[in-house]
DNA sequence: TATTTTATTTAGATAAGCCTAAATTTTTTT
DNA sequence: AAAAAAATTTAGGCTTATCTAAATAAAATA
């Protein structure tokens, strides 16, 4: 069971992580935290040792699975949070935050379904930024599933619908990053295939990606 | 701004002051919070270092008045959420304890008064607490009211309804504290004034007084 | 490339709260 | 009132998360 602190720290650092998971920078850290570089330091190799970030000296910090889950539940909590504040006691949006900081970290699973629930299952914070759902999952842009785009359209990928490990074995054998640019090319009605360039090679995939 | 450590301690203090205030021990505080009884000598002694309680080694300890204060915030607090967490969220009442542990320390005066008109200013909580008001009184059983009692009844003065400095002195100049033991002797009907016999001397009062 | 600047890490402290073990005070029992 | 038991406090440590100051590494600039 992790800390409070814990938590906000693998907020800051998925929030800094952006949708190409780039390394954060302890600086980075350190300001979204307003805390000392120093404190961060320490902290990280902890978080480390607890196997929540991949931390190397002088290198960023990444997050690992586990550290990434459990940021998705706290930023699931918080945005669930803010929507009741909105929506259930008429809170101005502008003045959630805060409050929102602090019930992100109550600690019951059963307390954020429920509260799902009663607010009707949302899919967006009243800020507009989308809450993850009970897996750690975004609701994604359904109208950007690759077979709904344009012959010739290009995209990045900043992150998948499915994370099962098999899909992402698959999507990494052919070559398919976070951050890949993906351009469709054509489309093969009769099975409903696409053919693609990725960066710079080509290759037949089915739906169910997401830009 | 006080810990929620703080606060779980004040929360206790006030809990097994029960009304008269008595002095609370040092044993029965660690077994209401599950600590060491030498983890609350130390922690007394910063309560007492911040004014919050009054504390002299070897003898009990009491709230102060700001300490009080504190105390029944957080009683408002932890109730108000176990009536949203049943009324609203459906919980039974026998989960709600854990949570509202955690919820009771959010910190937002707006937040519990929009909660508390969200919920539509309740009274008691799911066990039949009183909630305390903004102003940490607890709703007195109206018909508790000096002037509605039987002449000859006999009761002991455990709350008032008032708590400003001049009603206090008042009582105090009277020799009423809380405790006394009040019967009620005769009543004026042309004034609605009242003769009690307060532990053993008499005098003239009014209404506004509860048991 | 050498030097300066910036970023990061290490070292040493601090404050809150908690613990165990030992000392002390109070209370109870004989 | 003296001895035994119970309650309380003190002493010395520990952990978490923080800080400042100093050291070191990396990046930027000349």
């Amino acid at each position: 069971m992790q800390t409070s602190t814990t938590e906000d720290y693998l907020k800051a650092i998925f929030k800094l992580s952006g949708p190409l998971k780039k390394g954060v920078s302890t600086n980075a850290i350190s300001e979204e935290l307003s805390t000392k570089a120093s404190s961060v330091s320490d902290m990280v190799k902890k978080l480390s040792d607890k196997k929540l970030v991949h931390y190397v000296k002088y290198q960023g910090t990444t997050l690992t699975k586990e550290g990434e889950k459990i940021a998705l539940k706290v930023i699931r909590k918080h945005r669930l949070w803010e929507v009741f504040l909105v929506e259930k006691l008429k809170f101005g949006w502008d003045e959630i935050h805060e409050i929102a900081e602090q019930l992100e970290h109550i600690r019951s699973p059963k307390l954020i379904d429920k509260l799902d629930a009663h607010l009707g299952f949302p899919k967006n914070d009243p800020h507009g930024d989308p809450i993850p759902d009970k897996d750690g999952l975004f609701p994604k842009l359904e109208e950007f599933k690759l077979n709904e785009l344009e012959i010739g359209e290009t995209v990045i990928l900043i992150g998948v619908s499915e994370d099962s490990k098999d899909f992402l074995n698959f999507l990494d054998k052919i070559g398919l990053k976070l951050g890949s640019r993906i351009e469709i090319l054509d489309y093969f009605n009769f099975d409903k295939s696409i053919k693609v360039k990725i960066n710079n090679n080509s290759v037949l995939t089915l739906s169910e990606l997401v830009a």
